[in-house]
DNA sequence: TACCAGGTCCTCG
DNA sequence: CGAGGACATGGT
């Protein structure tokens, strides 16, 4: 079932081309350590808030350099558009801090411990770390988020309260490593087109096929 | 007005 | 563990 979301969406909608930063990713395999900042940034700062307030957050921001943003009292004003800027200050402050063990951004994906380590920030809970891991490092793990537990609890593929890693592990096992990147960028699409809170949009869904929810809610 | 938006931490039972 | 509250802005 978890394949076949996959397909339907993105015959759906195509691929998306994420980390969404004004296009610029598309096209690239690719990160400049800068842009990889801007990716490790707009992940701490999309947590529970809507993109669009990060994106004003992340053009707030002079640069991305983590050495000019590491303690600098301006930051908790220049991203307070995203919300909870005082503790995604401190979560970026300890981020670049986190980082800094290591010589470089490359060489700190090469860590095989890096998921848990990066689990120890404060501030930084398993999608964020997964964000991080996946979009700026190009490391295998998939990002669940609240569109993806909507989305599969409505198909009907994991139950209404299942724990992050359990349905991590469902979607490692279903789909394949290169397209990680994609599944969740496609599942994004869909939550904000589709499947919705409030009212979603069963009629004319690509899943409602063979989803739970939409069968018992025209 | 109330609710939602690509979470995480802390406390309490 | 799991539930519940705190953290904060901006759009509808």
């Amino acid at each position: 079932m978890i394949s076949k979301i996959y397909t339907l969406l993105y015959q759906q909608y195509g691929p998306q081309g994420w980390w969404p930063i004004q296009g610029v990713y598309k096209t690239k395999k690719e990160y400049t350590a800068q842009e990889r900042w801007e990716i490790i940034l707009g992940a701490i700062l999309t947590q529970n808030a809507a993109w669009k307030n990060v994106e004003k957050a992340l053009q707030n921001l002079p640069t991305t350099d983590p050495q000019v943003l590491k303690n600098n009292p301006q930051v908790s004003t220049w991203i307070r558009s995203a919300g909870y800027f005082n503790q995604k200050t401190k979560t970026i402050n300890s981020t670049i801090a986190f980082f800094q063990q290591y010589p470089t951004l490359q060489e700190a994906a090469q860590d095989k411990e890096l998921r848990q380590k990066l689990l120890q920030v404060k501030g930084i809970g398993p999608e964020t770390a997964d964000s991080i891991l996946l979009y700026a490092l190009q490391q295998p793990y998939f990002v669940v988020d609240t569109y993806t537990k909507r989305i599969f609890a409505r198909v009907g593929v994991t139950k209404a309260k299942v724990g992050y890693e359990k349905i991590q592990q469902q979607i490692h096992k279903k789909i394949d490593t290169k397209n990680f990147n994609e599944f969740h960028a496609l599942l994004v699409e869909h939550a904000k087109r589709h499947c919705t809170k409030q009212n979603p949009r069963c009629t004319d869904c690509p899943l409602n096929r063979v989803c739970t929810y939409a069968k018992t809610h025209k």
